[in-house]
DNA sequence: TGACGAATGATAGCGTTCTGTCATAATCTA
DNA sequence: TAGATTATGACAGAACGCTATCATTCGTCA
């Protein structure tokens, strides 16, 4: 084992790190592990044990003995340094991350990582103007996420002025009614999306593109009406085998939305999260 | 489909280069494929079935139609296109990440999982057997994050019944006028909070103490207030250095806290996910 | 609105994977 | 060299994954 480069991976680490040796199977085990670590994805018990001569049992016992719950274990290892590595430079936490509440707490983060795939989007800084630059904000959510939606719109409010909550089925778009004061004005509808809410939903986006507006939508991984509706479409991951999905990576994203916004222009959003709390004072609250 | 980034992996490519369109099934596994792209090696034809809402027969032959041969044939065409990549999965994700909002993305992951403090410690369980066992949860918050609690509380009722949202200023704690029928119940009261609402936030948990009630605070990292009044204090992190805090990880900790929730009756928990979509149908809203 | 075709799902069966139990082989020590 | 101990393997059973077959549902068209 001495051989292996001086460069290891936490993979090698580990497995050079056993304590008390290894017996000479376990020696082939470890060796064909760490050299084929490329493409361990790909491989099952059985396929380990044809490739280094020994029995399936002997390497779940040695995987067992490295600390993993079995080759899924190490997998997920192998899955987890490869999206963790940038986001804490130590282990201090991935010890606590065993178990399935952890387990939920890696997808999510993973899911929060995923969201710079949305950031990347060429759409993305288009969408961020158009909501920047409106003359009016509308932010519409429906249903158990519709707290997301309405924490946006009051945070939103605070870097940038003409932000509105909409709750179609309460007031019937009202908001909508055509004014002749505002007739030229810029509008922009941010919809936060979970399905299967598309029945709902649908009509809301059609309404606001017939009616001149820009719609961004901020919507779960299995959304693919919103496509065809709006450029503005950007998905989150959540899914992370909760009996819920989850909603953390999504309120992540609507708040990258606010920073962005925010950061259009800098100043006046100091200025205003400035200004918020002497307002505010009058109210008693802290 | 078409938002996706012009810089196509070879998997999206080919998904998005099928011929004769994708049903609606299809064009659900599709994008849910292209999302989770980065951990498609630990999912199964099931697991991917259960996280889209199809049916692993679904799965296996959308796979077919794509060219690959089932599952393993995508995974080793990923393999394949990883040895051949110029850029490796992990490069990829640190320049997704580099610049801003990568650097905000990292500070929002690394707080989700530093979240694993918070379950690991002694008050954990037992703040999740207060919630599970009560007969009645309270929850409540206020302002900007006031929305985590509404759709919390909405979330926790899908898994518990007997959930209520507290708007103390709107309602004035009618809802806490005792009752003689109810005398006995265990009550508890869940908490979101964000400083620096302590003058309004303290009273009401010192109020539902005095009323017996077992209260759980989350809140962010700066509260000192809520540790003297209730053994149930959970932290998280919240300065990301964007323009406003994050709320994200606090959204996923209450995620986690329903998932616990729920895990004290699992079966109960599922039959009342289950129970929940026949009931709502009738609103048409999906 | 009804019929027809396509899409999708349920179920059962087959194959594969993983592991508990017991047996065998290898290694070490006296 | 023999006995004891440890390592490893064989086998069977449980669990999981995938798909063929048939049924059901959905969408389209007349």
């Amino acid at each position: 084992m001495n051989d292996l480069s001086s460069e290891d991976s936490p993979l090698a680490a580990r497995l050079r790190g056993i304590s008390g040796g290894l017996t000479k199977s376990e020696a082939v085990i470890a060796q064909w592990l760490i050299l084929n670590e490329a493409t361990l994805g790909l491989e099952t018990g059985a396929s380990i044990a044809a490739k280094t001569g020994v029995s399936e049992i002997t390497v779940s016992r040695f995987l067992k003995r490295a600390g993993y719950k079995g080759l899924q274990g190490l997998k997920e290892d192998l899955q987890a340094a490869l999206v963790h590595a940038h986001v804490s430079p130590s282990d201090r936490y991935f010890r606590l991350l065993d178990g399935e509440i952890g387990a939920i707490l890696k997808r999510d983060a993973d899911a929060v990582l995923a969201l710079a795939h949305e950031v990347e989007k060429p759409a993305w800084p288009q969408a961020i103007d158009a909501i920047a630059s409106a003359d009016e904000v509308f932010v519409t959510g429906f249903q158990t996420i519709r707290g997301i939606a309405e924490d946006f719109a009051r945070r939103l409010a605070i870097v940038r002025g003409s932000v509105r909550f909409l709750s179609p089925h309460d007031g019937g778009l009202v908001e909508w009614i055509p004014s002749f004061r505002r007739a030229e004005e810029k509008r922009c509808l941010v919809m936060v999306d979970m399905a299967p809410y598309a029945r709902e939903a649908l009509p809301i986006v059609q309404t606001a593109r017939g009616l001149g507006m820009q719609v961004v939508v901020v919507t779960d991984e299995l959304n693919t009406w919103a496509s065809p509706e709006t450029p503005f479409v950007f998905h989150v991951v959540t899914k992370v085998d909760a009996f819920l999905e989850s909603t953390g990576p999504m309120t992540t994203l609507m708040n990258v939305i606010i920073h962005e916004v925010a950061g259009r222009a800098p100043e006046k959003a100091r200025k205003r999260i400035k200004d918020w709390p002497p307002i505010m004072r009058g109210l008693g609250l802290y």
